[in-house]
RNA sequence: GUGGCUUUGGUGUAGCUUGGCCUAUCAUCGGGCGUUUGGGACGCCUGGACCCAGGUUCAAAUCCUGGAAGCCACGCCA
């Protein structure tokens, strides 16, 4: 009994979610703490993740005709301070490179927090004419920011994985198109790859990034702590960094122009979301696509019957070899053993195969969203296979949605408000929108706006009250806790 | 950055209040041998730890000071 103690998640999603999530990322072998707080090694089992994510939303723009390329990760620090917005939000969590082996640089350099300074410096240098536009560059890379105490692993790390895509425009509207585009990106990266629900909308004016025009974001919801997540962005930053950088084109008319510019990210950030959303108190639950093995066989070896079982096993994994199967042949651990180490570790499919099966000529299969096992015949595994994957991803999304839907009420009343948030549910209200009562909201009540959603961007607000402050309602906007 | 809690083999822990009997408990884990195997098997052999730096003391895992890291609540972000 002391074993399953130590091996097994003993701590429960609903009932400590903080304590519940440090024992999945441990357990199912996601990452390793290091001497360095807040940076972790990603080990293989949750860098699948991050590459799974990496080629998808990779083809995605390069098919939009965005091209890849790589900048220094280090900003001296006067093209760091060019932009005074840009240094006021990140001053105070740039990690700084003072020395070069024994001797200190004359001027100090930044590991870059973002890139915005670099990329518009070089592009201030590229960009001469209207020919010259688009520019859409988009970089893979890693990212410190060094500001807060308390790290949590892929939803609060110093040192991050993100891609960060600068681009130019001529003219607003084209910018703009772009900027919807890449959220529709993020969404699918969201919904068809992660199988998490995704909320698309704007940031409120506190919100949003500062310097931009707007910022739109996808966010999704933990409807067991009740706060939503900030897991990607997409900035619409008008003309004011190109102004800042002298960004310039001579547009047909031989007219000097400033282009307007985007910036948008995604991080492995999503990772921890995907995690809180799917994960139970058995452990990791990957969704299917983002596993680079799909399937597991357990050969259930009685002596003097391995032999039958372990060539059948060889044979399937043969037959599905698109699926990257793997065999747990170890002699040294039960059956039962491996069934539960395989749960932890989130495997899509468990292929149990035993002499029973063999003269039978069928599999047990085991999906991990799922208790009941399911009998396949041989010939059929094959086609049954995807099918299941499938019908997995499109359940892990609907009970999801399911759960971020009966987490998500409609009040109109600060009263309703209070208890709704403390209830962990994310409140719809209508907002009469400003800096001050969003600061105050969240000084009350420990929540903030997690966006203004898209979906209701048209529901009306004639003769509607601020949920807050009684005056006339400007818009519908998501309340709740974050994290 | 603020407040609270914590840190002993790879992992989870006992010991700490009341310093000595701790070259540190139990389990898991790694290596070996054997017997097992349809939901966390078992026997024997073997390997492995007191977060770091100072201090108090005849004597420190244990007491004191500082630091680091982890967890929780808040703040900021992808």
């Amino acid at each position: 009994m002391a074993k399953v103690q130590e091996l097994a998640i003993t701590a429960k999603k609903e009932e400590n979610i903080s304590e519940w999530y440090t024992q999945v990322i441990q357990k199912a072998d996601l990452i390793e703490y290091t001497d360095v707080s807040g940076c972790i090694i990603f080990k293989p089992n949750s860098y699948q993740v991050w590459e799974s994510i990496q080629q998808y939303f990779d083809k995605k723009i390069k098919k939009s005709g965005v091209r890849n390329a790589y900048f220094p990760m280090f900003i001296p620090e006067k093209l760091l301070n060019k932009e005074e917005d840009h240094i006021d939000g990140f001053s105070a969590e740039v990690a700084w490179v003072t020395h070069g082996g024994n001797s200190e640089l004359k001027e100090r350099l930044a590991i870059r927090p973002t890139s915005e300074t670099t990329i518009a410096n070089a592009y201030s240098k590229w960009v001469k004419s209207y020919k010259d536009l688009p520019m859409r560059l988009n970089q893979w890379c890693n990212i410190v920011r060094w500001e807060f105490k308390h790290p949590t692993p892929f939803l609060r790390n110093r040192e991050f994985l993100w891609q960060e895509g600068h681009t130019l425009f001529e003219t607003k509207e084209e910018a703009e198109k772009e900027v919807y585009e890449i959220l529709d990106y993020y969404s699918q990266v969201g919904e068809d790859l992660l199988a998490i629900p995704i909320t698309k909308g704007k940031k409120s004016v506190g919100e949003k990034f500062a310097g931009a025009d707007f910022t739109t974001t996808i966010e999704s919801f933990v409807a067991e702590d009740g706060k939503s997540i900030q897991a990607g962005t997409s900035h619409a930053l008008g003309q004011n960094f190109a102004k800042a950088f002298g960004i310039e084109f001579l547009d047909k008319d031989q007219k000097k122009q400033a282009p307007f510019q985007n910036s948008w990210g995604i991080s492995t950030r999503l990772i921890g979301a995907m995690i809180m959303i799917h994960s139970d108190n058995k452990g990791l639950v990957l969704p299917p696509k983002v596993s680079y093995n799909k399937a597991v066989i357990v050969p259930l070896l009685f002596k003097g019957k391995e032999g039958p079982v372990l060539e059948k096993a060889k044979q399937i994994q043969k037959d599905l070899e698109e699926f990257n199967v793997l065999i747990d042949d170890d002699k040294k651990m039960s059956p039962g053993f491996k069934f539960s180490k395989w749960e932890i570790q989130g495997m899509p499919i468990r292929i149990e195969l035993g002499p029973r099966d063999i003269e039978n000529g069928v599999v047990t299969v085991s999906r991990r969203d799922i208790t009941e096992k399911e009998e396949i015949k041989f010939e059929n595994l094959k086609s049954r296979i995807p099918e299941i994957l499938e019908d997995m991803h499109n359940n892990l999304l609907s009970s999801a949605k399911a759960k971020v839907a009966n987490s998500t009420i409609e009040v109109s009343s600060y009263d309703d408000f209070k208890q709704a948030i403390e209830d962990k549910k994310r409140c719809l209200v209508p907002w009469a929108e400003s800096k001050e009562s969003e600061d105050e909201i969240k000084e009350q009540t420990g929540a903030k706006t997690s966006c203004l959603p898209f979906e209701f961007e048209n529901k009306s607000v004639e003769n509607v009250k601020c949920f807050y402050s009684g005056e006339p309602a400007t818009c519908w906007a998501y309340f709740c806790k974050s994290h």
